[in-house]
DNA sequence: CTATGGCACGGATT
DNA sequence: AATCCGTGCCATAG
């Protein structure tokens, strides 16, 4: 606490030093939606503030004017796998490269050619329809955004064609159903609910998926186990399988279903994130590529001050001085604490893909354990720092995985893939003692308790009811 | 008797 | 201070 005693009279001074704390701490923790709704808002309301369209790539320091990510631009010089190419980009050239990406690899599992996501659709529906509803359908269709989900109300669309409500809910539900399974869903939530529904066609679901979906879709996508276990009255391990069955079989943004690991036909590991707030990815051509982090950010490094309101604020009349000088401090304080948060973010990034590499490269089992707090103290900043730095961010593997950043410090993952690989390959179903015993000589000793805790969490069956593994 | 899951405790992590 | 995690003990099911 500050002495007030040789504070200037003006309030400004000292919310400015304690705001600034509070507030980088806030921003630390927000992920990039949230941080670019936040500083539109503060955008729209303080005049002080203004959007620098010209950048500067941070690598060959020229400016950028298209959307081109530049790590390409410096490839040929310096190249150590060792050394990851950090820079910071606009949340905009994600969604332009998002989209390329759509058109670059439109399908390859299944036959699909050169079209579009609508085209796609329409062509499955078309023949169930009249030509008046295809017309709707077309329109509907049109109106998707990248995630596949649908961007105007029904209400809107019954209006525009001059038609019944009804009739276009009934074109919507058909819509639904076709492949990518969930398109024209006009929100995540819609869009899993309806995968929930063809899924239970086919197979067995969670009896709770559907409340957690409907309830605390928000506990979900942050991983609030305890809290979600609470909302569904079942134990937190019974949450988190919940949970677990949802990321790997539903996609809450069903125009981007064939997204990243498209080699997995049947499990492709989908996640309930969409936007990530870094982008890691590789360099084409290189098979010792250093790691390329993008630190996807809202307006960071663009957003600054206007210089012109600056000037013009020092010579402000005295009886609005006060107003001028409150914006410019709320801009200021704002472009600090933005630069403040991206620069731990990019220190983080850096280290952890230094440190762990292998684990990005090449998945689960290469995690080596290690805690936000050793982490913390190698880059010689507070622990919490870190824990916020970490907290409800999303990073997207080169592989087109999102994961949460806190997997990075997931201490034993690698002794659970360990363990789902020996049950994978297993002839006869083990029990938990001897998994116990194989995972000692791998060199992880765990108890057996341990085992069938591991187990619960990667949603592996008891050995007296796993089916025995008969490869064909 | 064997294999497993629930509960609870203590130490580590956040 | 709150939460997570690994483990031991014990009840239960087969």
């Amino acid at each position: 606490m500050l002495p007030s005693t040789n504070i200037r009279q003006s309030p400004a001074l000292r919310t400015l030093t304690t705001a600034h704390l509070t507030q980088t701490m806030t921003l630390l923790e927000l992920d990039v939606l949230d941080l670019n709704q936040r500083v539109e808002s503060e955008l729209s309301s303080n005049p002080a503030l203004e959007i620098r369209e010209e950048r500067r790539c941070p690598i060959c320091k020229q400016t950028i004017t298209n959307n081109r990510p530049c790590p390409r631009c410096s490839a040929p010089t310096s190249l150590s796998p060792d050394d990851p190419i950090v820079f910071v980009s606009h949340i905009d050239d994600f969604q332009e490269r998002r989209s390329s990406y759509y058109e670059e690899f439109p399908e390859e599992s299944t036959s699909r050619d050169k079209e579009d996501l609508p085209t796609f659709v329409l062509k499955q529906i078309a023949p169930d329809l009249q030509p008046q509803d295809q017309l709707i359908a077309a329109f509907i269709l049109s109106n998707l955004n990248e995630d596949g989900l649908l961007e105007i109300s029904i209400v809107e669309i019954a209006r525009y064609h001059h038609v019944p409500i009804s009739r276009v809910e009934n074109i919507l539900q058909l819509i639904q159903r076709t492949e990518p399974i969930g398109v024209g869903s006009p929100s995540p939530k819609e869009a899993l609910l309806v995968q929930l529904e063809v899924l239970k066609e086919t197979q067995q679901v969670p009896s709770k998926a559907e409340k957690a979906i409907r309830e605390g879709l928000d506990l979900l996508s942050r991983h609030q186990f305890p809290d979600l276990a609470r909302l569904l009255r079942v134990t937190v391990k019974e949450a988190q399988q919940i949970a677990h069955f949802i990321s790997d079989n539903l996609n809450p943004f069903p125009g981007r279903a064939y997204w990243g690991d498209i080699h997995h036909g049947n499990e492709a590991p989908l996640s309930v994130y969409s936007q990530p707030d870094v982008v890691l990815s590789l360099l084409e051509g290189y098979q010792e590529s250093p790691i390329v982090v993008e630190i996807v950010s809202p307006f960071a490094g663009l957003i600054q001050v206007n210089a012109e309101f600056r000037r013009l604020a020092n010579r402000a009349s005295p009886d609005n001085a006060d107003q001028w000088k409150s914006y410019l401090e709320r801009a200021d304080l704002l472009v600090k604490c933005l630069q403040q948060r991206t620069h731990t973010i990019v220190r983080l990034m850096r280290h952890l893909t230094i440190i762990q590499r292998q684990f990005i490269l090449k998945g689960d089992s290469y995690l080596l354990p290690s805690t936000r707090a050793n982490l913390a103290e190698e880059l010689g900043v507070h622990e919490s720092t870190i824990s916020r730095a970490v907290a409800n961010k999303t990073v997207q593997l080169p592989s087109g995985q999102i994961i949460p950043l806190a997997k990075f410090f997931d201490r034993n993952l690698h002794v659970r893939t360990a363990l789902k690989e020996i049950v994978l390959n297993e002839t006869k179903p083990l029990t938990d003692s001897e998994i116990a015993a194989l995972l000692k000589k791998r060199g992880y000793p765990i108890a057996r308790r341990t085992v069938a805790k591991y187990r619960a969490i990667e949603g592996i069956l008891p050995s007296n009811i796993r089916k025995n593994h008969t490869d064909g």
